[in-house]
DNA sequence: ACTTGGCACTCGGTTGCGACGAGTGCCAGG
DNA sequence: CCTGGCACTCGTCGCAACCGAGTGCCAAGT
C-alpha cells in the first residue's frame, strides 16, 4: 500500500511545506529532493497518498499539502529527532545556571525553550502531588492568626493565613510546629493524610480543636487542592508567520490564557518519560485545533514533577522541537533534582 | 483659534472613529451629531483641526482619523471619566471577594480588568520597597542551609535559600531568627539597612559570620535587588479588532513578554494617585508606540504598593478605561490594606 | 507492472480598466 | 461666518483576460 517510495515523498512534501509554507507540487518535489524518479511518478505516489489521507489540495490546481493523519504518519515513523547542536547545549546551560530559586529556574527555562524552538513555551511548575515535604514552618503573626509555610524538596514554597477562632500563646504555636514537624518531614504528598490521621489523638488536648483546623488547611493546600501553576512564554511567536494563523490567533490566545487548559495539555500524558505530540484535530482543547502540541514530563526519575512544552502550527519543525523539549526537560530534572 | 464648535467637532471624530474603525467624513458627522451645522462647516472645521494636528486623512479622499494629539486634548480636555454601571461594580466585588492570598488577589484582578475594559490587563505585584516586613522567619533546612522567608504586610512573601559555609546548630539558628526578628519585625523597607546597621556589633561573636552573610541575603533580596513582579491577562483582546494592528501585533506581544518593559510602562507615573494615560507615540517603550497605555497607582494612600492599568489600541474608549482601571484600583489597595 | 512524457484542463492570483462613491478643497453668494 | 455648489481625488469594487503552477489521465516505453 505505502511502500518505501511513497513515505519518501510524505516525507519530502511535509519537510518542504514546513519550510516555505506552500502547497508543494510534483514538479518542484521532485527537482529539489534526488528522489530518482520523474514528476510524473510522484503525482501518482501523492494522488495515492490523497486517497490514504495523508495530504491534501487547498484546491483544485494547487500543491498539496500534510493532513493532520499525514503529519502523524511523519512524526511517527519519518522522522528522527534532531539531535541539538553544541551552541544550543551551551545555550540551555548558562541558561539555567545561575538560577537562584524554583521561580526563576521556571521562568528561565520557559524563555529558554521559546527561544529554541521559535514557539510558544508552557513549562509547569513542580507539581505538589508529586514531591514531598521538606519543612512545615508555622508562624505566629498574630494572637489568632498564623501563617503556614510549607517548603517542598522541589524548592517550591505555598504559603497560606489561617485566622483562628481563639487566640493562641505562642507555647501552643510551638507544640503545633513540632507536632506537625515531625510527622510531616520528608514525607510524600501521597503519604500526608495517613500521616496526620493519628494526630488529633496524640495531641495533649488543649490544643486540639486549633490542631485540627490547621490540619484541615494543611490537607486542603496540599492534598485536596494543590495549587498547579504553568508559566508561559513565546506567544509573540505565533505571529512569526500571519499565514499559519489566518483568523485564529484569537482561540490560540484565548486557550493560552487559561492556566486550566494548559495543565491539561501537559497533564494529560500516559506515558511521561516519552515525549508525546498532538497534532492538530487530535487536540481535545477547543481553541487548539488548529495547532500542534509537544510535551514531555521531566523529574528525577522522568516525569515525576510536572510537565513542560511547546505549542505552535501544526507546520512545524517536530524533529527539532521534539529535541529541544526532550533536552530542556532533561536539564531541568538534573537542576531541580540535585537542589 | 480652537473655538467649541470645533472641539465639538472633534469630540465627534474620535468618538465616531473609536466605535466604528473608519475614518469619519464631514457630511456623515454632520448627520449622526446634532451640529447644528452643514458639513461644509464642519469640513472647515476638520481643515483647522488638521493643521494643528489633532486629525489626519490616511488619504486625500479619505474621511478623518484622530491623530495622537488629537486624542491627547480629547482625554485632556473633552472626556468625563464614564462611571460604571452597577453590573460592573456588582462584578468587581464578587469577582475580588473569596480571594484568598495575594497571588490569588493579583491574578483575580488583572483578568477582572482585562474582561471589564476589553483590552490586556496589567498588575504589579505590591512593591517590596514600599511595604513593610510583618515577620522574617529563618528556616534550618540542612546543617549548612537556611531557607529566610520573608512576609510583608501586604501579604506578599519572598523566600530565599542561603548556603553557608560552616555548619550550624539549632540553637544558633534560634539566636539569628531573635536577633532579626526584633528588628526588622515592622520596619519599612526603607528603614531595614538601618535597622540592621548596628546588629553585627551586638550579637555575639560566635555567630556574627554568619550574621553577616545572612544579613547580605536579607538586604540583597529586599533592598539591592528587590524582585517585582507583574500579572497579565487578556492579549487575546489584541485581536479583537484585527485593523488595529494590522502587521504590529508583533512587537506588541513581545514588548508585553518582557516584565521590565511592563515594569516601566506602570512605574514611571510621577503621580501614582491620578489615573496617567500614554497616547501612542508618547510611550517610552518602542514596541508599545502604537497603543495607548492608562495607567494608576494603589494602595491604602494612593499608590504606595504599586500599580495596574491597561494596554490596548490608541483607538479605545479612554472614558471606559480610566473609570475601569480606577475602580479596580481603588479595590484593589482596599482590600490589600485591609488584610 | 511500473515508470514516463505528453496533453488537456482547472483554478487561484495578478493585472488592467472603468464605474462608483465617499470625501475633500475651494469659491461665490447669502 | 455659514452654506450650497462643483470639480477633483482616490480607494474600492466588479469584471474580464491572462498566466502559470499543478493536476489527472492515457498511451507508450522498459
Amino acid at each position: 500500500m505505502l511502500d518505501d517510495r511513497k513515505l519518501e515523498v510524505l516525507r519530502a512534501i511535509v519537510e518542504d511545506f514546513v519550510s516555505t509554507n506552500e502547497p508543494v507540487g510534483s514538479k518542484s518535489l521532485a527537482e529539489r529532493h534526488a528522489l530518482g524518479v520523474s514528476p510524473a511518478t510522484v503525482r501518482n505516489d501523492m494522488a495515492a497518498l490523497e486517497d490514504e489521507g495523508f495530504i491534501t489540495h487547498p484546491h483544485t490546481s494547487a500543491g498539496r499539502i500534510p493532513t493532520d493523519k499525514g503529519y502523524r504518519l511523519f512524526v511517527d515513523r519519518l522522522s528522527s529527532v534532531k539531535p541539538l547542536s553544541p551552541a544550543e547545549r551551551r545555550a540551555i546551560e548558562s541558561f539555567l545556571t545561575g538560577a537562584v530559586d524554583l521561580d526563576d529556574v521556571v521562568r528561565r527555562s520557559v524563555r529558554l525553550l521559546a527561544q529554541l524552538t521559535r514557539q510558544v513555551a508552557v513549562v509547569q511548575y513542580p507539581s505538589l502531588s508529586r514531591s514531598a515535604v521538606r519543612h512545615l514552618e508555622i508562624v505566629h503573626l498574630a494572637p489568632n492568626r498564623l501563617l503556614l509555610v510549607t517548603i517542598m524538596d522541589t524548592g517550591r514554597v505555598e504559603q497560606r493565613v489561617l485566622e483562628l477562632p481563639a487566640v493562641l500563646s505562642d507555647d501552643e504555636v510551638a507544640q503545633l510546629r513540632q507536632a506537625f514537624g515531625a510527622r510531616l518531614h520528608g514525607a510524600k504528598l501521597i503519604d500526608v493524610p495517613a500521616a496526620l490521621a493519628d494526630l488529633p489523638d496524640a495531641a495533649p488536648p488543649a490544643i486540639r480543636p486549633v490542631l485540627t483546623s490547621v490540619m484541615t488547611v494543611v490537607l486542603e493546600t496540599l492534598v485536596d487542592q494543590p495549587e498547579e501553576r504553568v508559566a508561559i512564554a513565546g506567544t509573540a511567536n505565533l505571529t512569526r508567520s500571519a499565514l499559519d494563523f489566518p483568523n485564529t490567533l484569537r482561540p490560540v490566545l484565548e486557550a493560552l490564557e487559561e492556566q486550566v487548559v494548559l495543565l491539561k495539555l501537559i497533564g494529560e500524558v500516559n506515558d511521561p518519560t516519552t515525549v508525546h505530540v498532538k497534532i492538530g484535530e487530535e487536540n481535545s482543547v477547543e481553541g487548539l485545533r488548529s495547532t500542534s502540541v509537544v510535551t514531555v514530563g521531566y523529574g528525577p526519575e522522568a516525569g515525576t514533577y510536572g510537565g513542560l512544552g511547546v505549542v505552535g502550527p501544526t507546520r512545524m519543525d517536530y524533529a527539532a522541537s521534539i529535541g529541544s523539549v526532550r533536552a530542556v526537560a532533561r536539564y531541568v530534572g538534573e537542576l531541580l533534582a540535585g537542589a
